[in-house]
RNA sequence: GGCGCUAUCGUCUAGUGGUUAGGACGUAUGGUUCUCAUCCAUAUAACCGGGGUUCGACUCCCCGUAGCGCCA
Protein backbone atom coordinates (compact mmCIF):
# COMPACT_ATOMS: atom_id res chain seq x y z
CA UNK A 1 0.00 0.00 0.00
CA UNK A 2 2.90 2.07 0.96
CA UNK A 3 5.01 1.80 -1.39
CA UNK A 4 2.06 2.29 -4.32
CA UNK A 5 1.20 5.38 -3.41
CA UNK A 6 5.08 6.50 -3.11
CA UNK A 7 5.75 5.39 -6.25
CA UNK A 8 2.67 5.85 -7.91
CA UNK A 9 3.23 3.92 -11.17
CA UNK A 10 0.54 6.19 -13.29
CA UNK A 11 2.79 9.05 -12.52
CA UNK A 12 3.89 7.83 -15.88
CA UNK A 13 0.73 9.39 -17.63
CA UNK A 14 1.44 12.43 -15.93
CA UNK A 15 4.59 12.42 -16.81
CA UNK A 16 3.92 12.61 -20.58
CA UNK A 17 1.68 15.73 -19.66
CA UNK A 18 5.27 17.17 -19.80
CA UNK A 19 6.10 15.34 -22.95
CA UNK A 20 2.11 16.38 -24.20
CA UNK A 21 3.45 20.14 -24.89
CA UNK A 22 5.63 18.42 -27.84
CA UNK A 23 3.56 16.45 -30.80
CA UNK A 24 3.87 12.95 -30.77
CA UNK A 25 5.99 10.78 -32.17
CA UNK A 26 6.22 7.18 -32.27
CA UNK A 27 7.95 4.81 -34.32
CA UNK A 28 7.74 0.76 -35.93
CA UNK A 29 11.46 0.12 -35.58
CA UNK A 30 11.54 -3.66 -37.23
CA UNK A 31 14.68 -5.71 -38.24
CA UNK A 32 14.75 -6.44 -42.13
CA UNK A 33 15.19 -10.05 -41.37
CA UNK A 34 11.84 -11.35 -42.81
CA UNK A 35 8.43 -11.01 -43.66
CA UNK A 36 7.20 -9.45 -39.90
CA UNK A 37 4.62 -12.04 -38.46
CA UNK A 38 1.28 -11.13 -37.00
CA UNK A 39 2.59 -10.26 -33.45
CA UNK A 40 5.32 -7.37 -35.02
CA UNK A 41 2.60 -6.07 -36.98
CA UNK A 42 0.33 -5.75 -33.55
CA UNK A 43 3.16 -3.96 -32.34
CA UNK A 44 2.95 -0.85 -34.99
CA UNK A 45 -0.87 -1.43 -34.88
CA UNK A 46 -0.51 0.62 -31.52
CA UNK A 47 2.33 2.57 -32.35
CA UNK A 48 -0.71 3.93 -35.14
CA UNK A 49 -3.88 3.80 -33.23
CA UNK A 50 -1.86 5.87 -30.91
CA UNK A 51 -0.50 8.41 -32.99
CA UNK A 52 -3.88 8.50 -34.64
CA UNK A 53 -5.61 9.39 -31.16
CA UNK A 54 -3.15 11.84 -30.51
CA UNK A 55 -2.59 13.41 -34.09
CA UNK A 56 0.90 12.72 -33.87
CA UNK A 57 3.11 11.05 -36.29
CA UNK A 58 3.99 7.35 -36.79
CA UNK A 59 7.58 6.87 -38.37
CA UNK A 60 9.22 3.45 -39.95
CA UNK A 61 12.68 3.27 -39.09
CA UNK A 62 14.60 -0.15 -40.06
CA UNK A 63 16.79 -1.50 -38.15
CA UNK A 64 19.70 -3.01 -40.42
CA UNK A 65 22.47 -2.94 -38.14
CA UNK A 66 22.94 -6.62 -38.22
CA UNK A 67 24.05 -7.50 -41.87
CA UNK A 68 24.34 -11.38 -41.48
CA UNK A 69 20.73 -11.76 -41.32
CA UNK A 70 19.66 -9.16 -43.61
CA UNK A 71 16.79 -10.44 -46.27
CA UNK A 72 16.64 -8.41 -49.25
CA UNK A 73 12.89 -8.34 -49.56
CA UNK A 74 12.56 -7.73 -46.14
CA UNK A 75 11.56 -4.23 -46.49
CA UNK A 76 9.33 -4.36 -48.75
CA UNK A 77 7.54 -7.16 -47.18
CA UNK A 78 7.17 -4.51 -43.82
CA UNK A 79 5.77 -2.09 -46.24
CA UNK A 80 3.13 -4.16 -47.74
CA UNK A 81 2.51 -5.73 -44.51
CA UNK A 82 1.66 -2.13 -43.20
CA UNK A 83 0.13 -0.75 -45.96
CA UNK A 84 -2.45 -4.00 -46.28
CA UNK A 85 -3.57 -3.07 -42.69
CA UNK A 86 -3.75 0.57 -44.32
CA UNK A 87 -1.09 1.71 -41.68
CA UNK A 88 0.31 4.56 -43.49
CA UNK A 89 3.55 6.01 -41.72
CA UNK A 90 5.08 9.67 -41.94
CA UNK A 91 7.15 10.18 -44.68
CA UNK A 92 10.78 10.39 -42.60
CA UNK A 93 11.85 6.69 -43.07
CA UNK A 94 15.54 5.75 -42.04
CA UNK A 95 17.81 3.43 -42.14
CA UNK A 96 20.07 2.65 -39.35
CA UNK A 97 22.78 1.32 -42.11
CA UNK A 98 23.28 4.94 -43.51
CA UNK A 99 23.60 6.47 -40.45
CA UNK A 100 26.94 5.27 -39.67
CA UNK A 101 29.03 8.32 -39.17
CA UNK A 102 26.40 9.35 -36.75
CA UNK A 103 26.84 6.51 -34.46
CA UNK A 104 30.66 6.93 -34.47
CA UNK A 105 30.02 10.94 -33.53
CA UNK A 106 28.28 9.49 -30.60
CA UNK A 107 31.04 7.51 -29.93
CA UNK A 108 33.60 10.10 -29.35
CA UNK A 109 31.48 11.92 -27.20
CA UNK A 110 31.61 8.71 -24.78
CA UNK A 111 35.06 8.76 -25.30
CA UNK A 112 35.89 12.20 -24.33
CA UNK A 113 33.34 11.61 -21.23
CA UNK A 114 35.49 8.50 -20.56
CA UNK A 115 32.08 6.04 -20.43
CA UNK A 116 33.85 3.48 -22.85
CA UNK A 117 36.73 1.86 -23.27
CA UNK A 118 37.65 -0.38 -26.16
CA UNK A 119 38.03 -3.95 -26.43
CA UNK A 120 39.48 -6.00 -29.62
CA UNK A 121 38.03 -3.30 -31.80
CA UNK A 122 34.54 -2.90 -30.06
CA UNK A 123 33.95 -0.48 -28.07
CA UNK A 124 32.21 -1.23 -24.53
CA UNK A 125 29.95 0.95 -22.58
CA UNK A 126 31.12 0.85 -18.50
CA UNK A 127 28.17 0.35 -16.46
CA UNK A 128 28.68 1.79 -12.80
CA UNK A 129 28.52 0.19 -9.74
CA UNK A 130 25.89 0.39 -7.21
CA UNK A 131 23.44 2.77 -9.53
CA UNK A 132 19.42 2.06 -9.29
CA UNK A 133 17.99 2.17 -12.58
CA UNK A 134 13.93 2.82 -13.01
CA UNK A 135 11.50 4.44 -15.26
CA UNK A 136 7.66 4.45 -14.91
CA UNK A 137 6.67 2.48 -17.78
CA UNK A 138 3.34 3.02 -19.02
CA UNK A 139 2.01 -0.48 -18.81
CA UNK A 140 4.10 -1.54 -15.97
CA UNK A 141 4.41 1.01 -13.85
CA UNK A 142 7.36 1.62 -12.07
CA UNK A 143 10.50 -1.00 -13.20
CA UNK A 144 13.87 -0.87 -11.63
CA UNK A 145 16.69 -2.94 -12.17
CA UNK A 146 20.07 -2.53 -9.99
CA UNK A 147 23.53 -1.77 -11.79
CA UNK A 148 25.22 -4.42 -11.18
CA UNK A 149 23.11 -6.61 -12.65
CA UNK A 150 24.46 -5.50 -15.96
CA UNK A 151 27.55 -6.00 -17.75
CA UNK A 152 29.36 -3.50 -19.86
CA UNK A 153 28.43 -4.00 -23.37
CA UNK A 154 29.29 -2.94 -26.43
CA UNK A 155 28.46 0.82 -28.40
CA UNK A 156 29.99 -0.03 -31.61
CA UNK A 157 31.19 -2.89 -33.11
CA UNK A 158 34.44 -3.54 -34.38
CA UNK A 159 33.07 -3.79 -37.94
CA UNK A 160 31.82 0.15 -37.42
CA UNK A 161 28.59 -0.78 -37.19
CA UNK A 162 26.18 -0.46 -33.83
CA UNK A 163 24.69 -2.30 -31.32
CA UNK A 164 21.23 -2.52 -31.50
CA UNK A 165 20.97 -0.62 -27.96
CA UNK A 166 23.34 2.34 -29.26
CA UNK A 167 21.68 2.84 -32.15
CA UNK A 168 18.10 2.99 -30.84
CA UNK A 169 18.71 5.30 -28.22
CA UNK A 170 20.75 7.74 -30.46
CA UNK A 171 17.53 7.52 -33.08
CA UNK A 172 14.96 7.90 -31.01
CA UNK A 173 16.58 10.90 -29.74
CA UNK A 174 17.67 12.43 -32.56
CA UNK A 175 13.97 11.64 -34.54
CA UNK A 176 12.26 13.11 -31.61
CA UNK A 177 10.23 9.92 -30.40
CA UNK A 178 7.90 10.52 -27.97
CA UNK A 179 6.53 6.86 -26.74
CA UNK A 180 8.44 3.86 -27.26
CA UNK A 181 6.21 1.03 -28.04
CA UNK A 182 7.67 -2.11 -28.68
CA UNK A 183 7.70 -6.02 -26.98
CA UNK A 184 8.38 -6.37 -23.21
CA UNK A 185 10.77 -9.02 -23.78
CA UNK A 186 12.85 -5.50 -24.12
CA UNK A 187 12.47 -4.77 -20.44
CA UNK A 188 15.78 -6.19 -19.38
CA UNK A 189 17.51 -4.14 -21.91
CA UNK A 190 16.09 -1.03 -21.10
CA UNK A 191 18.30 -0.18 -18.28
CA UNK A 192 21.09 -0.17 -20.57
CA UNK A 193 19.03 2.57 -23.00
CA UNK A 194 18.54 4.09 -19.82
CA UNK A 195 22.37 5.06 -19.10
CA UNK A 196 23.33 5.59 -22.55
CA UNK A 197 20.04 8.45 -22.20
CA UNK A 198 21.80 9.94 -18.68
CA UNK A 199 25.51 9.70 -20.78
CA UNK A 200 24.57 11.70 -23.61
CA UNK A 201 22.60 13.78 -21.21
CA UNK A 202 19.12 13.41 -23.03
CA UNK A 203 15.58 12.99 -21.55
CA UNK A 204 14.28 9.47 -22.22
CA UNK A 205 10.93 9.15 -23.71
CA UNK A 206 8.11 6.98 -22.22
CA UNK A 207 8.24 3.38 -22.58
CA UNK A 208 5.45 1.18 -23.82
CA UNK A 209 6.56 -2.63 -23.04
CA UNK A 210 3.69 -4.03 -24.76
CA UNK A 211 2.81 -7.80 -24.07
CA UNK A 212 4.30 -10.37 -26.49
CA UNK A 213 1.69 -12.49 -28.51
CA UNK A 214 1.99 -15.77 -27.42
CA UNK A 215 1.06 -19.36 -29.43
CA UNK A 216 -0.55 -21.61 -28.79
CA UNK A 217 1.91 -23.56 -27.24
CA UNK A 218 2.34 -20.42 -24.46
CA UNK A 219 5.83 -19.50 -26.24
CA UNK A 220 6.65 -16.43 -27.74
CA UNK A 221 4.94 -16.24 -31.55
CA UNK A 222 7.58 -16.53 -33.85
CA UNK A 223 8.51 -17.31 -37.21
CA UNK A 224 9.58 -20.53 -36.32
CA UNK A 225 6.87 -21.61 -34.86
CA UNK A 226 5.10 -20.74 -37.47
CA UNK A 227 3.98 -17.74 -36.96
CA UNK A 228 2.31 -15.99 -40.35
CA UNK A 229 2.35 -12.61 -41.39
CA UNK A 230 -0.61 -10.23 -42.04
CA UNK A 231 0.33 -11.24 -46.31
CA UNK A 232 -0.46 -14.44 -45.45
CA UNK A 233 -3.78 -14.23 -43.56
CA UNK A 234 -5.15 -12.02 -46.70
CA UNK A 235 -3.86 -14.80 -49.04
CA UNK A 236 -5.93 -17.10 -47.48
CA UNK A 237 -8.99 -14.81 -47.76
CA UNK A 238 -9.24 -12.72 -44.13
CA UNK A 239 -9.83 -9.20 -44.51
CA UNK A 240 -7.46 -6.44 -43.51
CA UNK A 241 -10.28 -5.05 -41.00
CA UNK A 242 -10.81 -8.24 -39.21
CA UNK A 243 -7.44 -8.40 -38.54
CA UNK A 244 -7.25 -5.15 -37.18
CA UNK A 245 -9.65 -5.26 -35.39
CA UNK A 246 -8.31 -8.95 -33.85
CA UNK A 247 -5.04 -7.83 -33.06
CA UNK A 248 -6.44 -4.65 -31.43
CA UNK A 249 -7.97 -7.21 -28.66
CA UNK A 250 -5.42 -8.98 -28.33
CA UNK A 251 -3.90 -7.33 -24.63
CA UNK A 252 -5.81 -4.60 -25.41
CA UNK A 253 -9.72 -3.86 -24.52
CA UNK A 254 -12.32 -1.04 -24.86
CA UNK A 255 -13.95 0.32 -21.76
CA UNK A 256 -17.48 -0.92 -23.41
CA UNK A 257 -18.30 -4.28 -24.44
CA UNK A 258 -18.60 -3.55 -28.15
CA UNK A 259 -16.14 -5.54 -29.96
CA UNK A 260 -16.42 -4.60 -33.67
CA UNK A 261 -14.52 -1.69 -34.46
CA UNK A 262 -13.11 0.06 -37.42
CA UNK A 263 -9.59 1.05 -37.67
CA UNK A 264 -10.59 4.70 -37.07
CA UNK A 265 -13.17 3.64 -34.07
CA UNK A 266 -10.18 1.86 -32.73
CA UNK A 267 -8.22 4.66 -32.48
CA UNK A 268 -11.00 6.94 -31.08
CA UNK A 269 -10.94 4.32 -28.53
CA UNK A 270 -7.36 3.41 -28.00
CA UNK A 271 -5.50 3.99 -24.88
CA UNK A 272 -2.41 3.25 -23.55
CA UNK A 273 -3.97 2.67 -19.71
CA UNK A 274 -5.69 0.01 -21.17
CA UNK A 275 -3.28 -2.17 -22.61
CA UNK A 276 -2.72 -5.19 -20.28
CA UNK A 277 0.29 -5.96 -18.62
CA UNK A 278 -0.06 -9.94 -19.35
CA UNK A 279 0.37 -11.83 -22.71
CA UNK A 280 -2.24 -13.12 -24.74
CA UNK A 281 -2.54 -16.01 -26.72
CA UNK A 282 -3.24 -15.83 -30.47
CA UNK A 283 -6.73 -18.04 -31.28
CA UNK A 284 -7.53 -18.50 -34.63
CA UNK A 285 -11.28 -19.36 -33.71
CA UNK A 286 -11.72 -15.99 -32.85
CA UNK A 287 -10.02 -14.60 -35.82
CA UNK A 288 -12.85 -16.11 -37.81
CA UNK A 289 -15.39 -15.01 -35.43
CA UNK A 290 -14.01 -11.59 -36.36
CA UNK A 291 -14.02 -11.87 -39.92
CA UNK A 292 -17.04 -13.69 -40.42
CA UNK A 293 -18.77 -10.62 -38.80
CA UNK A 294 -16.60 -8.69 -41.55
CA UNK A 295 -17.94 -10.53 -44.03
CA UNK A 296 -21.52 -10.07 -42.66
CA UNK A 297 -20.87 -6.26 -42.23
CA UNK A 298 -19.50 -5.60 -45.58
CA UNK A 299 -21.87 -4.12 -48.00
CA UNK A 300 -22.24 -6.23 -50.87
CA UNK A 301 -20.44 -4.29 -53.57
CA UNK A 302 -17.37 -4.11 -51.31
CA UNK A 303 -17.03 -7.93 -50.94
CA UNK A 304 -18.17 -8.75 -54.76
CA UNK A 305 -15.34 -6.48 -55.81
CA UNK A 306 -13.56 -8.51 -53.04
CA UNK A 307 -14.69 -11.41 -54.02
CA UNK A 308 -13.97 -10.61 -57.91
CA UNK A 309 -10.35 -9.56 -56.86
CA UNK A 310 -9.63 -12.65 -55.60
CA UNK A 311 -11.02 -15.11 -58.60
CA UNK A 312 -10.98 -13.14 -61.69
CA UNK A 313 -12.58 -15.64 -64.16
CA UNK A 314 -15.52 -15.05 -62.01
CA UNK A 315 -17.54 -11.84 -62.72
CA UNK A 316 -18.86 -9.34 -60.39
CA UNK A 317 -22.12 -9.83 -61.54
CA UNK A 318 -22.44 -13.46 -60.91
CA UNK A 319 -20.59 -12.89 -57.33
CA UNK A 320 -23.18 -10.30 -56.63
CA UNK A 321 -26.09 -12.77 -57.65
CA UNK A 322 -24.77 -15.64 -55.56
CA UNK A 323 -23.39 -14.00 -53.16
CA UNK A 324 -27.01 -13.67 -50.99
CA UNK A 325 -26.85 -17.32 -50.35
CA UNK A 326 -23.61 -17.83 -49.57
CA UNK A 327 -22.28 -14.84 -47.35
CA UNK A 328 -23.73 -16.47 -44.18
CA UNK A 329 -21.68 -19.75 -44.68
CA UNK A 330 -18.75 -17.67 -45.57
CA UNK A 331 -15.60 -17.76 -42.89
CA UNK A 332 -13.23 -16.33 -45.45
CA UNK A 333 -12.97 -15.44 -48.44
CA UNK A 334 -11.90 -18.13 -49.93
CA UNK A 335 -15.04 -19.70 -48.88
CA UNK A 336 -16.43 -18.53 -51.61
CA UNK A 337 -14.38 -20.54 -53.97
CA UNK A 338 -15.86 -23.64 -52.32
CA UNK A 339 -19.45 -22.61 -51.56
CA UNK A 340 -19.33 -21.02 -55.39
CA UNK A 341 -17.41 -23.41 -57.32
CA UNK A 342 -21.01 -25.41 -58.36
CA UNK A 343 -21.87 -22.26 -60.19
CA UNK A 344 -18.56 -22.21 -62.28
CA UNK A 345 -17.85 -25.64 -62.52
CA UNK A 346 -18.91 -29.51 -62.47
CA UNK A 347 -18.78 -31.56 -59.76
CA UNK A 348 -16.61 -34.47 -59.09
CA UNK A 349 -19.53 -36.75 -57.70
CA UNK A 350 -16.45 -39.47 -56.21
CA UNK A 351 -15.99 -37.98 -53.10
CA UNK A 352 -19.34 -38.12 -51.30
CA UNK A 353 -21.38 -40.63 -53.48
CA UNK A 354 -21.73 -42.31 -50.55
CA UNK A 355 -23.64 -40.18 -49.37
CA UNK A 356 -26.18 -39.83 -51.70
CA UNK A 357 -28.79 -42.15 -50.71
CA UNK A 358 -31.82 -41.52 -52.81
CA UNK A 359 -32.22 -44.40 -55.63
CA UNK A 360 -31.64 -43.25 -59.10
CA UNK A 361 -35.90 -43.99 -59.68
CA UNK A 362 -36.08 -41.50 -57.33
CA UNK A 363 -33.55 -38.69 -59.12
CA UNK A 364 -35.49 -40.12 -62.66
CA UNK A 365 -39.21 -39.10 -60.87
CA UNK A 366 -37.57 -35.47 -59.97
CA UNK A 367 -35.85 -34.95 -63.10
CA UNK A 368 -39.43 -36.08 -64.80
CA UNK A 369 -41.45 -33.31 -62.74
CA UNK A 370 -38.62 -30.36 -63.43
CA UNK A 371 -38.95 -30.70 -67.37
CA UNK A 372 -42.13 -29.66 -66.77
CA UNK A 373 -41.50 -25.99 -65.16
CA UNK A 374 -41.97 -23.67 -67.51
CA UNK A 375 -41.33 -20.78 -64.96
CA UNK A 376 -38.00 -22.08 -63.18
CA UNK A 377 -37.62 -20.71 -60.23
CA UNK A 378 -37.30 -21.78 -56.72
CA UNK A 379 -40.53 -22.14 -55.74
CA UNK A 380 -41.58 -24.32 -58.52
CA UNK A 381 -38.13 -26.21 -57.90
CA UNK A 382 -39.24 -26.69 -54.29
CA UNK A 383 -43.09 -27.93 -54.86
CA UNK A 384 -41.64 -30.58 -57.11
CA UNK A 385 -39.13 -32.04 -54.84
CA UNK A 386 -41.24 -32.16 -52.09
CA UNK A 387 -43.95 -34.19 -53.50
CA UNK A 388 -41.54 -36.54 -54.58
CA UNK A 389 -39.81 -36.55 -51.07
CA UNK A 390 -43.54 -36.85 -49.50
CA UNK A 391 -44.58 -40.08 -52.28
CA UNK A 392 -41.64 -41.66 -51.50
CA UNK A 393 -41.40 -41.14 -48.06
CA UNK A 394 -38.29 -39.71 -47.84
CA UNK A 395 -36.41 -37.83 -44.88
CA UNK A 396 -35.97 -34.05 -45.90
CA UNK A 397 -32.16 -34.29 -45.01
CA UNK A 398 -31.77 -37.41 -47.23
CA UNK A 399 -33.24 -35.60 -50.14
CA UNK A 400 -31.32 -32.18 -49.50
CA UNK A 401 -28.64 -33.72 -48.96
CA UNK A 402 -28.73 -36.02 -51.94
CA UNK A 403 -29.45 -33.12 -54.54
CA UNK A 404 -26.62 -30.66 -52.99
CA UNK A 405 -24.40 -33.38 -53.51
CA UNK A 406 -25.82 -34.27 -57.13
CA UNK A 407 -24.97 -30.64 -57.70
CA UNK A 408 -22.14 -29.56 -55.97
CA UNK A 409 -20.17 -32.46 -55.11
CA UNK A 410 -19.96 -31.34 -51.77
CA UNK A 411 -21.19 -31.51 -48.51
CA UNK A 412 -21.53 -28.15 -47.30
CA UNK A 413 -23.89 -26.74 -50.31
CA UNK A 414 -25.61 -23.31 -50.92
CA UNK A 415 -29.57 -23.65 -49.83
CA UNK A 416 -30.41 -25.93 -52.99
CA UNK A 417 -33.50 -24.69 -54.34
CA UNK A 418 -31.92 -21.07 -55.17
CA UNK A 419 -28.83 -23.02 -56.53
CA UNK A 420 -30.59 -24.62 -58.75
CA UNK A 421 -32.31 -21.45 -60.40
CA UNK A 422 -29.40 -19.93 -60.43
CA UNK A 423 -27.64 -22.79 -62.00
CA UNK A 424 -30.07 -22.65 -65.06
CA UNK A 425 -32.66 -25.40 -65.59
CA UNK A 426 -30.29 -27.40 -68.46
CA UNK A 427 -27.43 -27.21 -65.67
CA UNK A 428 -29.58 -28.49 -62.95
CA UNK A 429 -31.20 -31.30 -64.85
CA UNK A 430 -27.62 -32.44 -66.83
CA UNK A 431 -26.62 -32.63 -63.03
CA UNK A 432 -29.27 -34.32 -61.41
CA UNK A 433 -29.18 -37.29 -64.67
CA UNK A 434 -25.20 -37.77 -63.70
CA UNK A 435 -26.06 -38.21 -60.39
CA UNK A 436 -28.89 -40.36 -61.01
CA UNK A 437 -26.56 -42.79 -63.77
CA UNK A 438 -23.97 -43.15 -61.20
CA UNK A 439 -26.75 -44.94 -59.15
CA UNK A 440 -26.95 -47.47 -61.55
C1' G B 1 21.98 -20.28 -12.55
C1' G B 2 21.22 -14.64 -12.10
C1' C B 3 17.72 -10.78 -13.11
C1' G B 4 12.95 -9.33 -14.60
C1' C B 5 7.76 -9.53 -16.21
C1' U B 6 3.05 -11.83 -15.48
C1' A B 7 -1.11 -14.50 -12.95
C1' U B 8 -9.92 -13.80 -13.50
C1' C B 9 -13.90 -19.25 -17.24
C1' G B 10 -10.28 -23.85 -22.26
C1' U B 11 -9.21 -18.80 -25.11
C1' C B 12 -9.73 -13.03 -25.55
C1' U B 13 -11.20 -9.97 -21.66
C1' A B 14 -14.43 -6.42 -17.96
C1' G B 15 -13.54 -5.45 -13.00
C1' U B 16 -9.32 -0.52 -9.50
C1' G B 17 -12.25 -2.69 -1.18
C1' G B 18 -18.72 -4.45 -0.51
C1' U B 19 -21.00 -7.38 -7.72
C1' U B 20 -25.70 -13.22 -8.11
C1' A B 21 -17.64 -11.80 -10.65
C1' G B 22 -20.08 -9.14 -16.59
C1' G B 23 -19.30 -9.73 -22.04
C1' A B 24 -17.22 -12.34 -26.40
C1' C B 25 -15.02 -16.86 -28.80
C1' G B 26 -15.42 -22.05 -28.25
C1' U B 27 -18.34 -26.15 -26.56
C1' A B 28 -23.31 -28.46 -25.33
C1' U B 29 -28.62 -28.52 -25.68
C1' G B 30 -33.22 -26.68 -27.68
C1' G B 31 -35.91 -23.70 -31.43
C1' U B 32 -36.28 -21.53 -36.61
C1' U B 33 -34.79 -22.88 -41.55
C1' C B 34 -34.13 -26.08 -47.26
C1' U B 35 -29.53 -30.75 -46.18
C1' C B 36 -24.82 -28.67 -44.28
C1' A B 37 -24.35 -23.67 -42.58
C1' U B 38 -26.70 -19.15 -40.69
C1' C B 39 -29.93 -17.05 -37.04
C1' C B 40 -32.29 -17.11 -32.00
C1' A B 41 -32.53 -18.98 -26.90
C1' U B 42 -30.48 -21.49 -22.83
C1' A B 43 -26.54 -23.83 -20.44
C1' U B 44 -21.33 -24.49 -19.48
C1' A B 45 -16.99 -22.71 -17.01
C1' A B 46 -12.70 -18.52 -13.65
C1' C B 47 -10.49 -14.94 -9.38
C1' C B 48 -2.87 -19.98 -8.61
C1' G B 49 -1.69 -21.09 -3.07
C1' G B 50 -0.52 -19.19 1.81
C1' G B 51 -0.06 -15.30 5.06
C1' G B 52 -1.11 -10.32 6.32
C1' U B 53 -3.77 -5.04 6.10
C1' U B 54 -9.14 -4.14 6.72
C1' C B 55 -15.53 -4.37 9.61
C1' G B 56 -14.89 -6.49 4.66
C1' A B 57 -10.51 -8.67 -0.17
C1' C B 58 -10.53 -10.99 -7.06
C1' U B 59 -9.01 -6.04 -6.01
C1' C B 60 -3.78 -3.42 -1.52
C1' C B 61 1.11 -5.60 0.82
C1' C B 62 4.49 -9.83 1.64
C1' C B 63 6.03 -14.86 0.70
C1' G B 64 5.58 -19.03 -2.21
C1' U B 65 4.27 -21.56 -6.84
C1' A B 66 3.81 -21.61 -11.98
C1' G B 67 4.36 -19.64 -16.88
C1' C B 68 7.11 -16.59 -19.90
C1' G B 69 11.23 -13.34 -21.17
C1' C B 70 16.33 -11.44 -21.03
C1' C B 71 21.37 -12.46 -19.83
C1' A B 72 24.86 -16.31 -18.84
Amino acid sequence: MLKATETEPKIASSKSSAAKSQKVRVRYAPSPTGIPHIGNIRTALFNYLFAKKEQGQFLLRIEDTDRTRLVPEAVEKIKESLSLLGLDFHEEEMYQSKRLDVYKKHLEILKEKKLVYEDEGAWRFKIPKNKKLSWDDAVHGNVEFKSDVLEDFVTLKSDGYPTYHFANVIDDHQTQITHVFRGDEWIPSTPKHLLLYQAFGWEPPIFVHVPAILGTDHKKLSKRQGAKSVIEFVEEGYLPEAIINFLAFLGWAPKDEREIFTQTELAQEFSIDRINKNSPIFNVEKLNWFNKEWIKNLQSDDLARRINERYPRYSEEKINQILPIVKDRMVTLDDFGLLGALFFEKPNLKENQKDITITQQQFEEIITDLIKINAWNEEEISKIVQSVMEKNNLQKAQMYRSIGIALSGKLVTPPIFPAMEILGKEETLTRLNEAANSKR
